[in-house]
DNA sequence: AATTTAATGTACTAGATAGTTAAATACGTC
DNA sequence: GACGTATTTAACTATCTAGTACATTAAATT
């Protein structure tokens, strides 16, 4: 009879007054596997790892994610979400197109060197032929902005007669992206063959406005 | 007595009239570990399936590469020396500095797009912050000369007047890499978010031109 | 021919890792 | 305030995986 008490007590440790934290939990998993999946990948991230750091546990990622993979579904959708909210800090409608495409490139340059847990779980995702993108609806619809943006721009330039006729938004965002993401994505393996120059902080800057300029000279009619 | 014979011919199997090759075995050991690793990264590939579709044994993989990363080195290794000699094939150095110029762009940029095993290696190398590449003298010598053949390339352009004259060949060289290489490592997700259409053949064929036109644009005083 | 060395095959193991089982605690609702 | 559901904990397991021990055969050396 008296026995019962004491070992429930024994067992009972330091789980005496937690308190219910749904969102808080889930919120708090989310970004530490954002972290562990950007910086192993896949299949190098552990989920024990993960666990341990988060201020829950293991059965709780589980609870809410149900396997590794529905995790990193959610991390990469949540990713996406984030940095797309992050260019919609961009206003730049009523300036002339060269300013408007220059100051576009520039915070693309910008926003994708802020961002590099986002680029190594796009590269990741490259690494798996896009296979968990592609199951992904709520990203697929995240990205027209992005090419509307360009298009604006574009068709300005073009009736403004300074930007040459023929281009097409996609391939002048592809000319952007590309730009922009290498410099982060390829930062290593480049400093490593070729050396570091490039990517001290005057460096960066230089090579903003080099990508800024290249994009100019893409598009305009004539050079200034 | 007798029972010695029998026992030996019991286990003998198919292990019978066997030759040695060990070059031949430790090239098919690199060609599938290649592979494998580029499809599936360093810690996704499974050193059981590697040796599984070597013709011979995972005990020889340990015997000729020590361990698992030591087998990701020589990869690593052998590819990027098997593409520093494909780009030897290009012979370009009496054009007009812009044919050579438009060449070099649309040389390397196929050179990539028919290496994409290659690519991926580079990819997932960046992923683990360029540590094995760093570990290679090897590779890091076989680099000088990409930045060498755009620089005479350039100086030649500029003593004819036809290049502006204060940009350097290495961020020449930066940006002819950035279009090549992000055409190949981001096709997925690129073609995923925004369509098919850059990818086709004649989309292709479309974006070299536009890789080269982009970096003569970005080089040259006048526009031709 | 005997002996040594290099190359290969087979069977195994220790540890890592994704995922589970079973039970306890908080919270909303009647 | 009793009851059912959502949330949380801790300990456990089956499997996968890198790496090894040990035996065996081909070639080189003497």
């Amino acid at each position: 009879m008296t026995n019962d008490d004491s070992n429930v007590m024994e067992t009972s440790g330091n789980r005496a007054g937690w308190k219910q934290d749904p969102e808080g939990v889930r919120s708090n998993i989310l970004a530490i596997a954002l972290e562990e999946f950007s910086r192993n990948g896949l299949s190098g991230a552990r989920m024990d790892e993960i666990a341990a750091r988060t201020r829950t546990s293991k059965r709780m990622i589980y609870y809410y994610f149900q396997d590794k993979e529905g995790l990193y579904r959610r991390v990469l959708e949540e990713a996406y979400r984030k940095v797309r909210r992050g260019e919609e800090a961009l206003e730049l409608d009523h300036s002339a197109p060269q300013d408007a495409l220059r100051q576009l490139v520039e915070f693309t340059f910008d926003h994708h060197s802020r961002n590099p847990d986002f680029i190594r779980l796009v590269m990741i995702e490259n690494i798996h032929h896009g296979e968990y993108l592609r199951q992904s609806e709520v990203i697929r619809n995240l990205n027209a902005a992005a090419i509307a943006r360009v298009q604006i721009i574009y068709d300005k330039g073009v009736s403004d007669g300074v930007f040459r006729p023929g281009l097409t938004s996609l391939r002048i965002h592809w000319l952007i992206s590309a730009l922009s993401f290498f410099n982060v994505s390829n930062q290593k393996s480049f400093s490593l063959l070729f050396g570091e120059d490039l990517f001290s902080e005057s460096g960066q800057t230089t090579l903003r406005t080099q990508a800024s300029e290249t994009v100019l000279r893409y598009v305009c009619k004539d050079l200034s």
